[in-house]
DNA sequence: GAGAAGATCTCCT
DNA sequence: GGAGATCTTCTCA
């Protein structure tokens, strides 16, 4: 049995502008194979970071060893370390040549739950992964996980959910950030209660 | 080679 | 609500 929505999102879904591409990971899978189990969890909060125009991105300057994901391909992964303790989870947008990518700050888990828990130990079900550090220490994802490709059956990529219910999309500024803070490139799910803040 | 800042989280008050 | 942790990356000399 092959349905369309099991298979990884296309390369065309990512090469398109940033801020469209935020919008519709908005409740996608984000599948994680590890140990020949899956974590599948539903995308519910995300943020935008495009090139010259946004002060925030690391894009911002041009491009560096760290960045030059953010100018190659759409639909790769972007890990980055921050804050000596985090990593981040991107993926790339835009077409080749121009800066941008799509920061993940939460999901909710849908299945798996058992070996997000064994990855992070948490006090309740929505912190496990209700901010950028935490989910990506939930489905074990670290600077390995730097740029693999998302359009294939990785041990990580995204796709369509089952039934992709219309949900209403909250807008706001982005977090953690101090320059370009004015933008309006957030992204979450309106009802979720695993969006990291309000 | 040194120095500063960082797309965060946790613990403490 | 605020500070400390902790280390990578970038900039400048």
């Amino acid at each position: 049995m092959k349905t369309i929505t099991m298979e990884p999102l296309p390369r065309e879904f990512y090469s398109r502008d940033t801020l469209v591409v935020a919008k519709d990971l908005l409740g996608k899978y984000l599948i994680r194979h590890l140990n020949d189990e899956n974590i599948v969890a539903k995308i519910v909060e995300v943020e935008a970071y495009r090139g010259s125009d946004d002060p925030a991105s690391h894009a911002y300057k041009g491009q560096t060893p760290r960045n030059q994901l953010m100018f190659g391909k759409a639909g790769f992964s972007y890990v980055y370390f921050t804050y000596g303790k985090h990593y981040c989870l991107n993926v790339t947008t835009e077409k080749e040549g121009i800066p941008g990518a799509v920061l993940i700050r939460a999901i909710e888990i849908m299945d798996g739950l058992e070996l997000a828990r064994r990855n992070r130990k948490a006090n309740s079900l929505v912190n496990l992964s209700n901010g950028p550090g935490k989910l990506t220490e939930a489905l074990n994802i670290t600077k390995i996980h730097n740029g693999l490709d998302l359009t294939e059956r990785n041990e990580l990529f995204i796709r369509h959910s089952e039934i992709d219910r219309s949900h209403e999309i909250t807008v706001s500024r982005r977090i953690g950030i101090k320059a370009g803070s004015e933008k309006l490139w957030r992204f979450y799910i309106k009802d979720s209660t695993f969006v990291s803040k309000l």
